[in-house]
DNA sequence: TCTGGGGTCCTAGGACCC
DNA sequence: TCTGGGGTCCTAGGACCC
């Protein structure tokens, strides 16, 4: 049996927890840029706010009902997520970390009695240590799981805890519609209901080999995993990333060479960054530099290319020199950039990084100065040491308006309480 | 005025090998 | 007259996830 823990409404709870005054209050918390809702609190789904709503289209709301506004502060949620993660893998050996508020738990060694009693103490326990509401559904397979979980949140009385089982399955099925079945997106959708199939309990239903023809292994799969055939095991094994991004969105409009170059170095030093976390290289960087496409009037211009490395690496150096080298190719003056990005890919861990007789880098030379400015940085703040093409000001920088304190990560953030 | 950021897996088709 | 049969690897693009 699989066990599949949800934290209810991640970043809005998270929010919430270090200020008791927004418990009953609709609260929305919005992406990079503060541009679109990425997380509501119940009361604000209740208001009719849609998920990836653009902000500034429900000003009006906002302003009616009161509703609290934050800017991510993915500091804090991380954080947040790694106590809950902590928390379960003290009670589950076997746990797969699914996303940043989403865990998988291999339930095979509990009595099908116990299960419900399990989900219920690890709901318990997360809520006490760390004051996030959490939601537990537990199945024969993560799809099942997935299932469960959603019934728990819809249906109150359950408490937050639900198992899919034998006897109550193709009642629960039969009342959900695919699109919220794991695996179903917008084009699955559009197929399934032209051909008829609505609910999950008619998919569970319908032809293999159909299925197959038409939604791939992937279909298949998924269509197999309603029936009780588990296809996805609990994945214990992949920490590490096949391929890293870092883009963002500008704050205000990018016109000028410097101005984008300098980000672009930011992102490329993040990405090497990353790969220098988890021990590993890329072969690829692949660059994209675009416009604001939802502009109706002025010029669009979009452009992706992609630098092969002679060497798998992890030097931010090296890597400039390449990406930058790159980027003056694809700049084009007179445009108005509204996004960039850089994204890393090829990835192989460094041991199984393969060599050439023709190298003329000194690797051991820059492997050493690189891990001088990772110390570095660590203990005095993260780019204390910076390459000069990242630049200093940044123009370009992100809209945080509505940021919450690092109430778990920062000293001078911590809660202070007055007891009179 | 204003529209996020980060991932995974699968498939078809091309280029190549013997 | 008649032009095989069996593979691998790589990539771009699509679909999906949170």
């Amino acid at each position: 049996m699989y066990g599949l823990v949800d934290c209810n409404n991640f970043y809005a709870s998270c929010e919430r927890v270090f200020n008791p005054k927004l418990n009953k209050k609709p609260i929305v918390v919005l992406s990079n840029n503060d541009g679109c809702v990425i997380a509501r609190s119940n009361e604000a789904k209740k208001l009719g706010i849609k998920m990836g709503e653009p902000a500034f289209k429900i000003t009006s709301l906002i302003k009616k009902y009161n509703i609290e506004i934050f800017s991510t502060n993915f500091a804090l949620y991380g954080d947040m997520s790694q106590r809950v993660m902590n928390i379960i893998a003290d009670t589950i050996p076997q746990i797969e970390i699914y996303s940043i508020d989403e865990a998988f738990l291999d339930l095979h060694q509990f009595k099908n009695e116990e299960l419900l009693k399990v989900g219920r103490y690890i709901r318990e326990k997360i809520l006490k240590y760390t004051g996030l509401p959490v939601s537990i559904g537990i199945g024969k397979t993560k799809t099942l799981s997935k299932v469960a979980n959603h019934v728990s949140k819809k249906e109150p009385s359950y408490k937050g805890v639900f198992m899919v089982e034998d006897s109550n399955q193709d009642n629960i099925l039969e009342k959900i519609p695919i699109e919220k079945i794991w695996g179903v997106g917008s084009k699955s959708k559009k197929f399934l209901y032209y051909h008829g199939i609505k609910t999950a309990k008619q998919l569970k239903e319908s032809k293999l080999k159909w299925i197959r023809t038409h939604l791939s292994i992937t279909g298949e799969r998924m269509v197999k995993e309603l029936q009780g055939i588990s296809c996805h095991g609990i994945d214990l094994s992949s920490n590490s990333k096949k391929s890293i991004c870092t883009s963002r969105t500008f704050g205000k409009m990018v016109t000028s060479y410097n101005d984008l170059s300098s980000s672009i170095a930011m992102y490329t030093v993040r990405c090497a960054e990353k790969l220098r976390m988890q021990h590993s290289s890329a072969m690829l960087a692949h660059i994209f530099i675009s416009t604001n496409p939802f502009r109706k009037n002025g010029k669009q211009y979009i452009n992706y290319k992609t630098i092969k490395f002679p060497i798998a690496t992890h030097d931010t150096g090296e890597m400039l020199s390449y990406i930058l080298k790159k980027l003056k190719a694809m700049y084009k003056e007179g445009y108005k950039y509204k996004k960039a990005g850089v994204i890393v890919s090829g990835i192989i861990p460094n041991s199984q990084v393969q060599c050439n007789i023709f190298d003329s880098v000194n690797r051991l030379k820059s492997s050493k100065l690189i891990g001088v400015v990772d110390k570095i940085n660590k203990k005095l703040g993260r780019d204390s040491i910076r390459y000069a093409s990242q630049g200093y000001y940044r123009k370009w920088k992100l809209k945080q308006e509505r940021l919450s304190p690092c109430y778990t990560t920062r000293w001078e953030d911590l809660l202070t309480i007055n007891i009179d």
